[in-house]
DNA sequence: ACTACATTTGCAATACTGTTGCATTAATAA
DNA sequence: TTATTAATGCAACAGTATTGCAAATGTAGT
């Protein structure tokens, strides 16, 4: 595995991601970048951050991936817990402390999961 | 509501759609009708099909949009189910025996659920 | 602090995916 | 068979995503 840069886009991307109470798409955080780095930049920096295990995505019913980290990750991580979609005000979050429980047939082997609930926040209701 | 007509191209969808055991994207269909229909009516049925509710979206983790129908939902009908992906032989196929439990805090109203779970299916493992 | 070098970025080119307006076609009811 | 209205086909357009390559930049070693 190559070495990993700590580069300015990295590191404005990953803050973004990290402060923000939603989980966010490539066009919500290309926008609140402006012009730090084009859109290319942003795609390979997503991919990278996910491929590190640093953040996950999230995919909406409507097809668009979104990318959020977990804030208690650090205590304990909740790999499989639940997104909410809301319809009104259509921000994603993750409710970390959801966490849905499946039997699938012995012979499936499962890698990774994608929960996601679609809505009303509490904010909108 | 205005009423549905049964053109030729929805049929010929339905009934690609009814009789595949996976779950089928955009561009798979488009690919198995050859020119019955040009792309825009694909996406046209499909939207029309889903508000129907006689067909169901599942969103795999790459922002893939595709499409089902259950086969057991006449008897009875299980729309909170699971798919899975599988990463080898990229199928999506409904596990429609298989609903997770979870609980939501009280204020999120649920309208709508997409519950995908990726890995390796039977026949690939 | 300087240098070497691999990683990362920016850009160009390209392809895929999806939406909308409008004229034409065709399914349905009478 | 005819009238009506949904559905289709086409054009135009916009958003989303990938890849190759040269240039820029972060990092380790000196």
């Amino acid at each position: 595995m190559k070495n990993t840069r700590n580069t300015r886009a990295r590191t404005e991307i990953l803050n973004l991601i990290t402060s923000s109470e939603e989980a966010l798409s490539h066009s919500q955080i290309q926008s609140s970048l402006k012009d730090l780095c084009d859109r290319f930049t942003i795609y390979r920096v997503l991919d990278r951050l996910t491929y590190e295990g640093i953040i996950h995505k999230v995919v909406n019913i409507d097809g668009v991936i979104r990318y959020a980290k977990c804030h208690n990750c650090d205590e304990k991580h909740h790999p499989d817990h639940i997104h909410f979609s809301c319809e009104q005000c259509h921000t994603v979050t993750c409710l970390e402390d959801v966490e849905p429980q499946f039997k699938l047939p012995k012979k499936y082997k499962v890698h990774e999961v994608n929960f996601t609930v679609s809505g009303i926040c509490p904010s909108c209701s």
